[in-house]
This record gives structure tokens, sequence and C-alpha cells, in this order.
RNA sequence: GGCGGGUUGCCCGAGUGGUCAAUGGGAGCGGACUGUAAAUCCGUCGGCUCAGCCUACGAAGGUUCGAACCCUUCACCCGCCA
């Protein structure tokens, strides 16, 4: 049974203004791409409160900093007093969408689905409300109503529904097939997520769906099922694929990798990092699709990257919002903190040691008992990088202990350079920190 | 099944008996510039007990003083013919 209310959230929900109308909203933000009849949605978005569902299938272990386009709307309309549902695929990801797909995806064991669900829900839970009123958010598993159904029901009740020239006209299916097909449990994706919008609509009376807009084929699917099986009419949203200025999925990492929300996976440092890192033309970007601040700020920090691009100003806001909005306001602090004393310049050892212990806890750290191998070991066991690398990073002039370039390859800390007695701090390029510790002794 | 072409470092791709750890490009990494950006420039880019040594050019054997390069077998990929 889906759940309607959440344990506590482990932080509190920034405050935010209400969104007096979500769709005008959206629009600025450059989150609408497709809607169905977009005046009669406007209409019944102003008649009252709206149920509004958007999928998360659990395809990793957590969602990742594009997830957040999505479900950051779904908390959008909740703002604006309609009621968000997000539902978690359980059922789904075990099917694989296959859109934007050449290949079947590999098959996860159940075990494995499962974990994934309850990981992603507890991750979506922290972006909406779940208040016992009118706009109190709902978090549903697919599978809840997909496992107990029987295979003949489902044929005989959804699938005659479905006519097969309008499913293999999908672009999702035909692209599938002009590569070499796809398998019958791939194409019935589109079935069990329309399933899943008529169920929603029985148990909610939620009549819209919002998602990517590669989903829109998927979404008007349940909309056609919903008009074919309750003789009802609902609505479509769907926000445009956004890629950086260098082409990448949004939330991508310079080397390719996810930026997570899970702070095992990306520590709150590096989210931090990542969103001073942004490239100035998508500073303005994310901060409409990844926060909640307003046009008006918006468009003054926008002002501000063209006039004084050097002071970075919707870089760390970005940051800040989004460290407040994933990990809460007390990491902001701490990050900042750490920031400064790493990329600060010189002066470690004028920190004290609860300042310098806390800006290091993001980064990676070694405990080293008695005598200090040389730099280079250092470097490498902390790092991960081979002696040659480690080696060449000292040739190269980008090793450094405690700020101070490393110019001899078989440098040995020195007593001294242990600040307060206990830490060394190691740095190959700008951002490769690497902490070393020793026991008090 | 037959004939031909191919398999090189993270990726692309040169190299056809010694001067090959292997040209070039991309990615990555470091430096300079700067703003922890972009662009640009320079350097670097298998490992190690690092002026030397070890391991590597699909796999295994062979020829040779010496092989990524020649020969044999095997595996995989791509063409053409059945």
């Amino acid at each position: 049974m889906a759940r309607v209310t959440a344990p506590a959230p482990p932080h509190e929900l920034p405050t935010v203004a209400p969104v007096a109308d979500v769709l005008a909203d959206l629009e600025w933000r450059g989150l609408l791409a497709q809607t169905t009849d977009r005046e009669a949605l406007a209409k019944e978005l102003a008649a009252g409160p709206l149920t509004v569902y958007c999928g998360f299938d659990p395809t990793a272990d957590s969602l990742h900093v594009g997830s957040l386009v999505p479900l950051l709307a779904l908390r959008r309309f909740q703002l604006a007093g309609h009621r968000p549902i997000a539902l978690a695929g359980g059922a789904t990801g075990f099917i694989g969408d296959p859109t934007g797909r050449t290949t079947d995806r590999v098959m996860s064991s159940p075990e494995e689905i499962s974990a994934r669900v309850a990981l992603i829900s507890s991750q979506l839970e922290r972006f909406l409300s779940f208040d016992d009123g009118p706009t109190g958010a709902v978090l549903a598993n697919n599978l809840d109503w997909t496992a107990p159904l029987s295979v003949l029901d489902f044929l005989r009740d959804i699938g005659r529904h479905f006519p097969v020239n309008q499913m293999l006209a999908r672009e999702s299916v035909s692209a599938r097939l002009e590569s070499g097909g796809l398998s019958f449990t791939e194409m019935s994706y589109q079935l069990l997520q329309s399933l899943d919008f008529v169920e929603l609509y029985r148990r909610y009376d939620c009549r819209t769906q919002i998602g990517g807009n590669d989903q829109w084929g998927n979404i008007t699917a349940g909309l056609d099922l919903l008009r074919r099986t309750e003789q009802a009419s609902g609505h479509a949203l769907t926000f445009p694929l956004v890629t950086d200025s260098a082409g990448q999925k949004i939330g991508k990492s310079t080397g390719g990798g996810n930026v997570w929300l899970d702070p095992d996976l990306t520590s709150p440092y590096a989210l931090w990092q990542f969103c001073l890192n942004v490239d100035d033309r998508d500073a303005g970007t994310y901060l409409r699709l990844l926060t909640f601040v307003g046009r008006e700020e918006v468009e003054a920090l926008d002002r501000a990257t063209a006039e004084r691009p050097f002071a970075r100003a919707a870089q760390r806001r970005l940051a800040d919002e989004l460290v407040a909005l994933v990990h809460g306001p007390a990491e902001v602090v701490r990050v900042q903190a750490a920031s400064a004393a790493l990329f600060g310049g010189g002066a470690l050892d004028a920190l004290d040691e609860p300042t310098l212990r806390a800006a290091l806890s993001e980064a990676p750290s070694l405990v080293v008992e008695g005598e200090s191998p040389p730099v280079v070991d250092l470097l490498a066991a902390g790092l991960g990088l081979s002696k040659s690398d480690a080696r060449r990073a000292v040739k190269e002039g980008g090793a450094y202990l405690n700020n101070a370039k490393v110019a001899d390859e078989a440098a040995v800390p020195s007593d001294e350079d242990w600040l307060h007695g206990r830490f060394l701090v190691l740095r190959k390029g700008k951002r490769n920190v690497l902490v070393v510790e020793r026991p008090r002794s």
C-alpha cells in the first residue's frame, strides 16, 4: 500500500515563497517543453488543488542532481497549492524503460531493485512536504498494484487497450526497431506506466503527469488509457531535456560521472565544488532548474555573472542553495569553511585544530603511525595514484605540502610540518586534497 | 564452408626485423594565465627499488644475435563469394 505520510524528514524543507502561478513559474525557468491543452490545464490549476505525479525508476542506488529537475517540479506544484505524488518505480524499474536506449537493459535482481527503491524513496521524501492537508504529498511504489496483478487480467484489462500499431509508432519503440529490435518485455514498459497513471487516478484522483520530454510518449499513452478505461481526461506536462554548454546531460561531473544526492556517493563538499565550477553560461540555467530562487534574484545573478564573472556570484548561490536543499543548511557552513581553508591559499597553520579538522573532514584521509614515509608515497597511497604518477606530480610542480610546493621527489615531511602535531595537508594540483593524520603522541 | 582485410597504450590511429614504451589526434593529469571558469599556451601521459630495470602492440608457440613488425596455430571482428 502506498504510504501517505512519511517519517519526519532529516532536515527542514527550506522555507520558500509560495508559487502563485505554477505554469508561469515553470515557463520562465525554462521548464516547459510540451503540455496538453495548456489553457484547460491552467484553468484546472486555478480552480483548486490538482494531483500531479512523476515517476522515478530505481536505476541506481541514489538519485542524482538531474533527478532534481522533476522532483523539484513536484515541489513547485505543491508550493502552488497542489498535491504531488512521487512514484518509485519498483515495477517499471524491473522492466526497464526502452526510451533513449539502443539495447536491452541489464536486468537487476528483485533484491537489488527493492533495495534501490527503498534508498530512492527516502530521498524523494526529503523534498516534499507530507502534511495532512489537501496538498500533502504521497509517496507510492507501483509494485504495490502491479505485483498482485495476474497476467491474464493484465492482458485482458490493460493490454486490450493498446493497439500494437500505435505502440510500434512511438519514438521509443520505433528507434529500437531500427537499431535491431527490442523484447516484448521492454515494449510493455509503456503499458505499465499507463497502468500507474490509471491506478493513481483511482486512488488519488490524479489526472496530471509530469516528466522529462522523452517521457511524452509514455505519458500520453497513459492519458489514452485513462480515457478508455475511466472515461477521464487528464494532462501531460514535460520539461525540456536540458544539456549544459558542453552538450552534457545536466548534473554530470567533468569526469562524466553523475553527481549524486547520496552524501556517501557525492559528498556535500564535492557537490558544492561541482556547483562552484559550473560554467558561467550554465549557472543561470542551473539556478532556474535546480533551486527555488526567484526570478528577480536569478536575473540579478545573471547580470552579476556578466559584469563580474570572476566573483562567481551565481555559482556560489547555486552551491549554497543546492547543498542546503540536499544536505541541510548546517552542511553549507561546514563546506564553506572547508573550501575557504583549502582554496584560500597559505596560512593553514593559522587555523585552530577544530576548524582545521572540520574543514578537512571532506577530503580523503590517510593515517600514518611512526615515521612518516616520503611525500610521494603518501600521495600515491592517499589519492590512489601510481608511484610514477605521484613522482610526476612533484616533477611537474603540482604537489603541495601544507599549501607549499614540494620541489624534491625524495622529500619527507619534517616534524614541524605536522599541523598541531597531527595533520599534513597534501595536495596534487588545485583540487585533489589529501589529509594525513597521525595519532596523538 | 572458401577467399581477402583486420585485432597496437583510456579512445581514435600510425608504425611492417634493430635507433619502439612505440609518430599523431582526443580524453585525462600538472603548470602558466585567470576567477577553484572558458579559451589559449607549455609540459606530461605503462609500472618500478627510476640516468637503470620490468611488463607491454588479440592468445600461444616458432624463426632470429635481436620481432609490434617474419612464420605456424587458435580466438574474435569486418568485407566478398557459397
